[in-house]
DNA sequence: TCCATAATTGAGCAGGAAGCTCAAAACAGC
DNA sequence: GCTGTTTTGAGCTTCCTGCTCAATTATGGA
């Protein structure tokens, strides 16, 4: 999939911020949030969506539109003492999507977007330099198979009842 | 955050299916599409939002709320010239949330939903037994310290703009 | 089997949003 | 300073929302 995306401004940006924190949020609403006309807000969200930058009807976004092109998945093995402080900083990096602890390989599992490989060099250094952690291991994703979805397992649930 | 869930029943189970879809659908398309009062849709909606089952107004849901209690990461490494065979029948099992093809320790990643210990091992098993398919490696989800998030990401870009 | 409790339904109601068009005004970039 | 895009506000119809209430079904327990 070429990127045809025509940059996004800071109003699709405000825009995409308030629908991904509530997707069900009504475009009058968002409207008067922004400070825009409703017209304008309408206009904005269908472009938006049929980009494909707003997926789903608001519950997923194109990252890669916004400028990440690169998803990484980081195992990160740490000092069991310091696991607490660890997590409130990943918490703390924008770059940091999502955070589980894990067993297995390694204590911690997290999602990471960066903007190129540069800028995912900087987030390993940054959580390497973290007290406690001893030692991460960076998986970078080539594609996306299989977007996430939940449905396929509601529908499993609904045979069984 | 103890299971105070009181099960859901097959009507829940549908309208969950039908916002997991889309989250920004309306309660009235829902009752129609359900064949069921507009007020029952609603009701039960709000429900389901306040019992913290759909999160975010409908972006996520509460898998353990669907009886999932177990989240695994797998990570599989892939005979290359089989890979796509794999991808796809993993795409044919519900309990595949999620899967990337990776760089790094394994070629595939997937995030699988299971009903308990015993249902994840089957789940593996059959993983296992995929043509092509060499080893995996299972790490346990303890617990969601961050769930899914994109907004300060947006918001960082934003501050770039 | 019958009763009590809960769920569903349909109706009604006020407020408002959706989705659309159009012309004027503001704001670019060149 | 001019041209093309974006934003705006107004108008319009249709439909949705969120709520209440009484009646009608289920659903389970005794």
């Amino acid at each position: 999939m070429p990127r045809t995306t025509p940059r996004l401004d800071s109003t699709d940006l405000e825009l995409l911020l308030r629908l991904v924190n509530d997707p069900r949020a009504q475009i009058s609403e968002l409207a008067d949030s922004l400070g825009l006309a409703r017209n304008t807000v309408h206009t904005r969200f269908r472009r938006l969506a049929r980009a494909g930058i707003l997926r789903d009807g608001g519950r997923d976004i194109d990252l890669a539109a916004l400028g990440y092109d690169v998803l990484a998945f980081i195992t990160i093995e740490v000092d069991h003492r310091e696991l607490d402080s660890v997590v409130a900083a990943l918490g703390r990096r924008e770059h940091v999507l999502e955070v589980f602890e894990t067993s297995g390989r390694g204590d911690v599992w997290c999602r990471v977007a960066a903007r190129d490989t540069h800028n995912l060099q900087q987030v390993l250094r940054h959580i390497l330099k973290l007290p406690g952690v001893i030692r991460t291991e960076t998986s970078l994703a080539l594609s996306e198979h299989i977007p996430f979805r939940a449905g396929p397992l509601v529908r499993h649930s609904l045979a069984d009842a």
